[in-house]
DNA sequence: TTCTCATTTCGTTGTTTTTCGAAACATAAT
DNA sequence: ATTATGTTTCGAAAAACAACGAAATGAGAA
C-alpha cells in the first residue's frame, strides 16, 4: 500500500509526467531535461530522485553525465503495468509533443556548458 | 495533461485508495466510509469530492443518505483504464482486507445515529 | 411547517511538496 | 594535482494538502 501511494505520488506532478514522456523517446541526462523543462537543476534532480525511488527510472553514468532511462521491465509490478498505459496516453498534448521533439534533437555538448 | 495529473493526485493518498478498494465491494454512504476509515466526516466528504472530480466515483441520493459508487464505465478514459488495474492490486494488504470485510457487514442504520 | 439528521462547506492548524540558490560532491580534462 | 563542469544535497520560502470542529445546507419525517 505504502509503495502504491509512492508510485501514484510520483505521477501526481506534471513535470514528472513530462519527464516520463520525454524518456519514452530515449534516455536523457539531467542537463538536457533541465533545458527542456526550464527548471532549476536542483528541482529536476529532485524530480528524478522521486521517480527513481518509485521505480520508474534508473540512472547510469556516462562520462561526466548521468543518463536516466525508463525501467519498463523493473521489479516494481505497479510500474510495469502503468508504463504501458502512460505510453499510450497524451498523444495529442502540445507540451508533451514539444518536449519529445526537443528530446530528439538536444545536444548535451552545446547545452550544458553555461 | 491537467486531467491526468488530477487523476493521479486523487490516487496519491492512502485513504482515497482505501475508499476505492472498499467501493469495489459495493456502494457505501459517507457515514459507513467514515466508520471504516475512522476519520472526521468532513475529511471523508472531502476525499469523496476529490475522487468524484477526478471521475472515479459518482454519488446518488438514497433516502437521507448519499451513496457513492465506482464509475467503471465513466467518460474519463484514464479512470476507465486504471480501475481494472486497481481491482487486481493489493489483494494481500491487511488494511484493505479488513476494510472490505467491514464494508460487507456495515449497517448504516445502526452506525449513523450517533 | 418544523424538526431531524446525513452531508457539505468554512476557517484554522500542522504537514508535505515544489522551487530556488548556494554549497558540497564527483569525475573528466588539463 | 588542479581546474572545470555535471549532478546532488542543503536550507529556506511559498504553495498545496489533509485533518479537525463548527456552522451551514438540504432532504426526509413528524
Amino acid at each position: 500500500m505504502k509503495n502504491l501511494v509512492k508510485v501514484f505520488k510520483a505521477l501526481a506532478d506534471s513535470n514528472r509526467i513530462r519527464i516520463i514522456k520525454m524518456l519514452e523517446v530515449h534516455p536523457l541526462c539531467v542537463c538536457e531535461i533541465t533545458d527542456i523543462l526550464q527548471l532549476a537543476t536542483s528541482a529536476v534532480s529532485n524530480h528524478l530522485s522521486i521517480l527513481r525511488d518509485a521505480g520508474f527510472i534508473e540512472d547510469r553514468k556516462d562520462g561526466r553525465w548521468v543518463d536516466y532511462h525508463l525501467q519498463k521491465s523493473g521489479q516494481e509490478s505497479f510500474v510495469r503495468e502503468l508504463l504501458p498505459l502512460l505510453e499510450a496516453w497524451l498523444p495529442d498534448d502540445r507540451t508533451i509533443q514539444s518536449d519529445r521533439r526537443k528530446a530528439q534533437s538536444v545536444d548535451r555538448n552545446s547545452i550544458c556548458r553555461t
